[in-house]
DNA sequence: AATTAAATTGTTATAATATAACACTATGTA
DNA sequence: TACATAGTGTTATATTATAACAATTTAATT
């Protein structure tokens, strides 16, 4: 059903450069790692990481303006995600919990609202 | 236990303000509200929010960049927050609800280690 | 009241993060 | 081919946030 995305010159360059890194990447970061490869503006990079987010192959600490790539292979699209960030360390690893995504896609508000998209950055 | 902390100056005019916004507020948006107040600076205005988040007055929208007063009476300090985000109206509303708090609190991740201190942001 | 420490303020400058607008090119598909 | 969609390259600019330094206010202690 989900067709095997194939990336663009540029969003497999950046994509690389994440999947490489141990740690998030900052997007000027990532454009200083990326210009000797011919993308030279932010724009580029912030293009090809907002694809990169909506696909899935990615994800932004938001707390953090960041970007790691997806370590969880069920995850064809970004939208429950879980991230402990060491607070100390700047650490960041993805959290890949199904009793935590039942949990909180189950989850009902005061208005019994129900939600099936979210972000959770535990820190420690 | 807790002593009733005392706003400075610049804090209860930022707190107000954002106190009585209907929605989260943005930085400069609080500028160019509070100029006429006399806080002139971005930096004036950074540096009350700081500290009304670190008090837990406020607390601050991740994903938006944005302020809201907090709205969890139990709430002395920020550590623990999660958050619905209309992503239609932009409207966010803070959720309260203890068994969520406890849920996150006690959940253990891969590793067996806890967090006492999280944000969570429901999207919908 | 005088002394001191801590917090807050005021200010200028600048760093870091992100998007607008426009022209052009590549790719997929009817 | 013709058309639509996605991606690229580029310049300029908007938005978010902090560095560094000096002065002032507040609160706690002598």
């Amino acid at each position: 059903m989900n067709k095997m995305q194939t990336l663009s010159k540029n969003q497999q360059i950046i994509f690389d450069l994440i999947d490489k890194s141990p740690e998030p990447m900052k997007a000027y970061s990532i454009l200083h790692n990326v210009q000797k490869k011919g993308i030279k503006a932010p724009l580029q990079v912030y293009r090809a990481l907002d694809k990169l987010v909506e696909i899935g192959k990615i994800h932004k600490i938001e707390s953090r303006n960041a970007f790691i790539a997806c370590h969880n292979s069920s995850c064809q699209v970004s939208k429950a995600t879980a991230f402990s960030i060491c607070e100390i360390c700047e650490k960041v690893t993805e959290i890949s919990s199904a009793s935590l995504s039942k949990y909180l896609t189950n989850f009902k508000d005061k208005d019994g609202m129900k939600y099936s998209k979210y972000n959770l950055e535990f820190f420690g």
